[in-house]
DNA sequence: CGCTGTTTCGATAACCTATAGAAAGTCTCG
DNA sequence: CGAGACTTTCTATAGGTTATCGAAACAGCG
């Protein structure tokens, strides 16, 4: 298979099309990422891939043998939350700017996904030999999530409550939102990603704070916490 | 077409499988919402359809012009939540309680459908014309939704917050835990639909009261509430 | 110039939804 | 009781999808 060669080889049979531009493997992912986000994973297909990155339907199926892993190679970059979730969990800062810091940032990322979040999850169900880093990267988001709320709830931030399932309820509404935000059902008040990752973040918070006035100080903090970190990165 | 005779009528062309029980309607409906239940909307195909209910592929058509013609019928139950929302929007006792039923209330409905909401929804997007029903009655849902927290709001039972996004996030929660309950992530906990009900009915109340310590009652208030009003409709 | 490796193409299999028209019964009415 | 209408099911097939196979078209190298 063509994987062996990242860069534009010269050589094979010519398209008929003629373009040929750089690697075939960036431009597929990338022409399919565009469609995937216009029209969603399912409703895309590899006829319409092919056309738009300029060769016939059978010839990507010489780059990626099945329609997902195209979907898997524009998935590994999209683990910022989960980096920050593992720098944030073992700081010393108050549990509450941790916690809304991380989940600002999840909810941010999966709307800037390409992707909706429950088609990625559909397909990954569907072949979990290969998403296996799926399954795996949200596991470790929802004990890391988990052991923050722990640490706030053990120094009297946080009220008291099931830090389990606490996470559960705080990820489901990013998951929740996001869909919202990617598609605003008919009727009803469209918002932007960062309405909606303020809202998840400020739900959560406000659903476990003990006082809800300390609200808008963890939310400055978490802000700054989020910008020092990502800086820290690059 | 056959949409006429409800009744098992004796007339036309027997089946090759011979059996043939009730209203041949039903049974497809029946044995839809099995493997529905089972494989989920997209899995499950009309050649499976048709051997549970002991005819050929094509024969379902003459009952249901299209796939989604099967999931509409399958709809046509399941308004619970919106019965209970439209009783208790105008009712006079404290709106806590009130949006701690219907939140409930929802979310148990949601975990009982026989189909993921998401899937549904978006079979309903695909076919606008067919599934308009399912967004008005979330459209409305929402705005009696919307209307009980505002009155809380200005009772003062609830904090200060937008109305609007307080519902929306109130629902996106609903519809994204229900999504765990149904399809448990490996390796994390899995809850029951009283569990998740619970959940997000605390979870959102607790982001909105302006005391947590008044939860408690609320629940037991809610329920209470709640078994008047399924009370009420036989 | 011919051999090898790389990439693309055309043809095709297997599966899906949906349609068309023939076939096989019951029902109605003279 | 028999002819035609009506109802329901069937077979066959069109057109779309993912995925496979082997041939074809090029570059580079000895």
């Amino acid at each position: 298979m063509g994987s062996g060669k990242p860069a534009g080889s010269t050589a094979g049979r010519p398209r008929l099309s003629g373009a040929a531009g750089g690697s075939p493997r960036q431009e597929i992912i990338r022409e399919a990422t565009a469609l995937f986000i216009a029209k969603g994973y399912a409703e895309t297909t590899m006829s319409e891939i092919a056309r738009s990155a300029g060769l016939r339907q059978s010839s990507v199926y010489y780059w990626f043998a099945r329609k997902e892993h195209i979907l898997q190679a524009l998935l590994e970059e999209n683990r910022d939350s989960l980096q920050l979730a593992q720098a944030l969990e073992p700081a010393v800062d108050p549990a509450a700017v941790r916690l809304y810091a991380v989940l600002h940032a999840d909810a941010v990322q999966l709307c800037a996904s390409p992707l909706d979040f429950y088609e990625f999850e559909r397909v990954a169900r569907s072949q979990p030999q290969n998403f296996g880093a799926f399954f795996e990267d949200y596991g470790e988001l929802h004990r890391l999530v988990s052991s923050i709320i722990r640490q706030g709830v053990d120094s009297g931030e946080l009220r008291t409550a099931d830090p389990d399932a606490a996470t559960t309820a705080a990820l489901s509404l990013n998951e929740g939102l996001q869909r919202h935000y990617r598609q605003p059902l008919p009727g009803l008040r469209t918002y932007t990603a960062d309405d909606v990752s303020a809202l998840s973040a400020d739900t959560t918070l406000a659903s476990l704070l003990r006082t809800p006035d300390a609200l808008p100080g963890i939310r400055t903090g978490a802000a700054a916490l989020a910008a020092v970190n990502s800086r820290d990165e690059s």
